[in-house]
DNA sequence: TATTCATATGTATGTATATTCATTTATGAG
DNA sequence: CTCATAAATGAATATACATACATATGAATA
């Protein structure tokens, strides 16, 4: 059982780059903007919300006709578009029992697309 | 139990619009890309990968500076590193024992900065 | 060779996340 | 009001993931 703190383990102060860590240090984004950020993408890391998202970028879509493009169960689809919704990520118009979806603003492609845009790029060079 | 397959537990389809679906799916990117696209959002989705690309944003950093930027121990940061590689999000330069590592393209920063801009403005409407 | 230091990897464990089933709420029709 | 349907929610389980701790590799050096 190692008695030292982790941190107090670092490589000789020699090797340090003491100028270039406090810039780092200083460039940071506050911590909530960090985890924000971090909730962000976590939001977009799974295929079948990246699939919503996509459908949705075509046109405002109701449950059911999403239901059909992911050919999930309607559960499934609601727990997905709820964390979507709690993410602010899509806004929602109700039509009698129909509610329909659609993306809530242009950042969501925006980001959609620079991503596709990285694998596309990264694939080539595989 | 149910009997009916999830996929066929549609609602009437009457409501359902075809064409749009059709359309959809017709859009979408393959599942490959999706995935790939899943698993990039993926490391972007932890606040101290969040912390090591915007350090490195700044400048090219050796492991033991990133140790003290986040305040973590070497075993984290390694595996957060090995992360970033396994993505291709970093690029490492070796200079006698130690490892120096960069962003491996613009598009990382591209994806930090849209993803702020994002977070930055869903804050003034909370 | 033996030792030390920088970095990497393996394993085990707690936490988080997705999915399913069952239930509930909301809307519209008869 | 009662019934049927769309969507949302809750509880339970199974899987995935991050982290901590321990150990390994590999280079420099004494």
């Amino acid at each position: 059982m190692a008695v030292n703190t982790p941190n107090e383990t670092l490589c000789g102060s020699a090797s340090i780059h003491k100028n270039k860590v406090l810039a780092a240090i200083k460039a940071e984004p506050p911590s909530e903007s960090l985890l924000e950020l971090s909730e962000l993408f976590k939001v977009f890391s799974d295929p079948g919300r990246l699939r919503i998202l996509s459908a949705l970028s075509e046109s405002e879509l109701c449950v059911c006709d999403l239901q059909e493009v992911l050919s999930a169960s309607q559960s499934a689809v609601s727990h997905q578009l709820a964390m979507l919704r709690a993410a602010r990520l899509v806004r929602t118009r109700r039509d009698g029992k129909t509610v329909y979806y659609s993306l809530a603003d242009s950042h969501v492609r925006a980001i959609l697309l620079v991503g596709l845009e990285h694998v596309e790029e990264k694939r080539g060079l595989a």
